[in-house]
DNA sequence: TCTGTCAAGTCCCGTTCGGGACTATAATGC
DNA sequence: GCATTATAGTCCCGAACGGGACTTGACAGA
């Protein structure tokens, strides 16, 4: 591998920021969120014609059918545009459904359809493989502490940006 | 706060995912990592018309100077065109520095400048905040385990990337 | 029942993004 | 020395993105 010209390699420079940053956890997780997401992103474009944002609505609705899409902005912070988009298309693909809501028109409630699950369980499979591979570069007792932890924090996010 | 017909409060349904996810720790650090870079971000494009690329080659090469772009690409995951526009254009506004490798015409060596190191002084304080903010969330004990798993995470994406 | 306000979603449009082709320069092999 | 390959960086262009205006429907208050 060619270094550069401080003869130094990259792969020290990364370390060195990484362990040296003022803004500490934060800018590991963002590493290790675009380590991830890029790369399967871009696999899923290809293979499936997915792009991030559908990718995301199929996850979410697999947890919970019948959400709205304003649900589904608040719970990924997703610009509602971009979900409206990403819902029309995966609607026009057969792989959603809308159902009215008949008490309130503008309502409309999400739910995949039986193609919807077909595609989503291809394509988690995979993305279960990515994050695995990612998350066995830990040891067994870190994943779970990794596991726990951004899981609280996750939850004290969300519970702090409720108001 | 409006709920969705399904009476359940979004947060609910944010946790249920979170909790019952199967990608486990990978959603989190993706959701976490957006949680604070989306806001961020475009609270700095605003202040300091400063865009993520940008401050992300300001933040590399507050650690390291003369780096050069693509050490930056391969240290950040961005795509070499994206760093080429930021670069140029933080060159354009004074930030930063080309400094031509007079042994290989291609090179340059990219440092950041007086203003450069101003600007940046003054953003990361800023960054340090909202970081710190969300990462007291957790308690002390939590922030420490946190910081030395996603730090040996990195380090093994990095290798892992290596080859 | 009219009017003003709010809420869900879409549309418009300028910006950013990124794959891939291309340019320019250096290194390598014969 | 010349042809080939590799490397650093830029350019082009179509796709994705997101702020904000707009549309439509619901609802509260007088």
């Amino acid at each position: 591998m060619k270094q550069s010209s401080t003869v130094e390699p990259i792969s020290d420079a990364q370390k060195y920021v990484l362990e040296t940053n003022r803004i500490g956890a934060i800018w590991q997780i963002c590493f290790i969120a675009n380590n991830f997401v890029f790369p399967v992103n871009a696999f899923f474009g290809k293979e499936y014609d997915i792009s991030r944002v559908e990718f995301v609505i199929l996850f979410v609705l697999s947890h919970r059918d019948g959400l709205m899409a304003w649900e589904i902005c608040r719970m990924t912070n997703l610009p509602k545009n971009n979900v409206s988009r990403g819902a029309n298309k995966l609607e026009q693909k057969g792989h959603i459904r809308r159902t009215g809501d008949p008490k309130d028109a503008r309502r409309a409630l999400l739910s995949l359809t039986e193609t919807g699950w077909a595609l989503f369980d291809e394509m988690i499979e995979h993305y279960m493989d990515r994050a695995q591979s990612i998350l066995n570069l830990l040891d067994a007792d870190d994943q779970r502490a990794l596991d726990r932890i951004t899981i609280k924090l996750s939850n004290a996010l969300v519970a702090k940006n409720q108001d």
